[in-house]
DNA sequence: ATCGCCTTTGCAAGCGTGTGCAAATGCTGC
DNA sequence: GCAGCATTTGCACACGCTTGCAAAGGCGAT
């Protein structure tokens, strides 16, 4: 029982009693089209319910329109506020999301970016850590156009977009001093991404020219759960940090909470705490986080930007700037 | 400066010595080709790296296998849960995700929608509140399959998933009870969705029904903010509440932080709170929130699974339970 | 060897669109 | 009225794929 459902520009044509070139040339912007046919044309599409089909476009054109966003961790705070951004842009670009969730490697990532090769997505935007070298080349190799969020791979023909991680590390060094800090640490996750990475060298190296050296420690995924166990390991210790760097939002919001209830800790005024991402939570009133602000905005601006842009072969890279946002976690300010 | 791109299915058929008929139908499931063929053309396609072209296929079976998620608010912790899951889901069923953001409600929408439609997305999840009735119609004239979330619209051909949303109001009054409250309030957004209006009714029935009233305040968008509005309205009352069931968790965390920062409120000693969708910040310590466990993938294997099913033309309806989660924000338990 | 049946294969039509090309049309200036 | 030009229009092919149909091939039973 399959319906007659979509209309077709045939249809349309032999409505308004014109060739079906007359048709496609309406709905292609620039095409030479007289303001009567033009008219007529559009009279029978609305009467009709005319919509042009983009897979057959895509096909003749060679273009889909399509984007294709590979994400992991979507349901966290910093991705779903970038993946929001990032499709808000793409629309207003005249482009359409494709979405890849590329949590659950259970080989379903790579079935799930080829499905997007398949549907010839114009080019893929990848702000996850997981796909490893071998997938982006697949992208590459297939056309497409990459942007890499917050990763360090080198490929011709890509957009790199990173922050400056090594000198919000080392900027906040100087925070923790003025306030008063002498006992400082770097609270980190086992995900090694570079963005992460270089937040910490930043940090040490910078403390170190000052003649101060930086407890390090590390534990499981960049979420809340983290933050409470490196608390517990870095409040445990015979010479417990008054200053913490935490690589992440989430991760000072888990180790907030258990400084203060397990050790009774109080925040600024006997230990104080920064974090990176400026999430919403930050900002709520039971942690009121120092923080670095994702540039969320800019760097939906600059892929969707580069989209447009002529095709190269270099790489392109920009680098944008986080923002110290201050707040109470950090005594003074 | 046009480069060869993609691989054709010609291409294949050629290097591998067959028709292209062939190569067709080894990407075909179930359709019929030697084991001999079937090896030589998968030889060939892996060699030149070919990948099935989905706007052709699409475009001749008439099914895209596209489905579009209509979204708004994506970057809040319980619509980003939902999507993650949704398009995990969606994956594993061999169907792509499109995603179409409703925020910034500048014709965008409309825009967007339309989009989809012109992408022939064989259906649509609606998990905004915003999209009216014509829009939904639109998608439906062009057969597009539905499901609604947490929405009241009814359309023939459609699947609304649903929860209990009102026995979850009047269970959480006998909780309350059991702590002892006797001065009930709801502090609900403006926005009256139906979900979060049921919630409300349910509340206010049960406890009428016990002889008690609820103080009932709204103010603004279902959010962190609003909850501390709410909260300064609701405590400087003359007869304070002992016991205040939030539409939503995201309203819960900002009440309970404005309590307890602007009026000392202690809780849940001299004040007990609820929210609904148990958000992964619920179960921060600083909440630590009772409240009822939107099932997330529950709704999502329900979507899912209808896509498959055989179309028809009644309305599909499925209730979900939200199951009580019990925390620290409520006495007793 | 012949027949009937089942599996495999190639041919060709068709999906809905864009666009080069040539023909047609309208308009201007003589 | 006609030449010259710019604009508009229709024809027909192409895009990459699926699939009905008929021909071809394989194989056992007669």
């Amino acid at each position: 029982m399959t319906v007659k459902l979509y209309i077709s520009a045939n249809e349309v044509a032999e409505r308004a009693g014109v060739s079906r070139s007359a048709v496609s040339r309406t709905f292609t912007p620039g095409a030479s089209v007289s303001p009567e046919t033009r008219r007529r044309v559009m009279e029978a599409a609305d009467a009709l319910g005319y919509h042009v089909n983009h897979l057959a476009r895509g096909l003749m054109r060679n273009e889909s329109g399509i984007v294709c966003l590979v994400v992991s961790e979507v349901a966290t705070p910093y991705r779903s506020a970038l993946l929001s951004m990032l499709t808000q842009k793409l629309q207003n670009a005249g482009k359409v999301a494709m979405l890849v969730n590329t949590d659950r490697s259970d080989g379903s990532v790579d079935r799930a970016l080829k499905q997007a090769i398949r549907y010839r997505a114009e080019a893929s935007i990848i702000m996850s850590g997981l796909p490893d070298k071998s997938i982006t080349q697949l992208c590459l190799k297939n056309g497409q156009r990459l942007v890499l969020i917050n990763r360090d791979d080198d490929q011709v023909g890509t957009l790199r977009i990173n922050l400056d991680d090594y000198e919000a590390g080392s900027k906040i060094v100087t925070a923790f001093l003025r306030a008063g800090c002498r006992r400082l640490a770097f609270a980190n996750s086992e995900a090694g991404t570079p963005s992460l990475m270089a937040r910490g060298r930043g940090f040490i190296e910078a403390a170190k020219r000052l003649g101060l050296d930086v407890v390090v420690e590390r534990y499981g995924w960049t979420g809340y759960e983290a933050g409470q166990v490196l608390a517990r390991r870095l409040l445990t210790r015979e010479e417990r940090p008054d200053g913490v760097f935490c690589a992440t939002d989430l991760l000072a919001c888990g180790f907030m909470d258990t400084a203060r209830r397990e050790f009774s800790v109080v925040i600024p005024k006997q230990l104080c705490v920064a974090g990176f991402d400026n999430i919403e939570q930050a900002a709520w009133q039971s942690y009121d986080l120092t923080t670095f602000a994702q540039p969320v905005e800019d760097i939906a601006t600059e892929a969707v930007r580069w989209l447009d842009a002529v095709p190269s072969h270099d790489i392109h890279r920009v680098q944008l700037h986080a923002d110290l946002v201050w707040r109470s976690s950090i005594r003074g300010g």
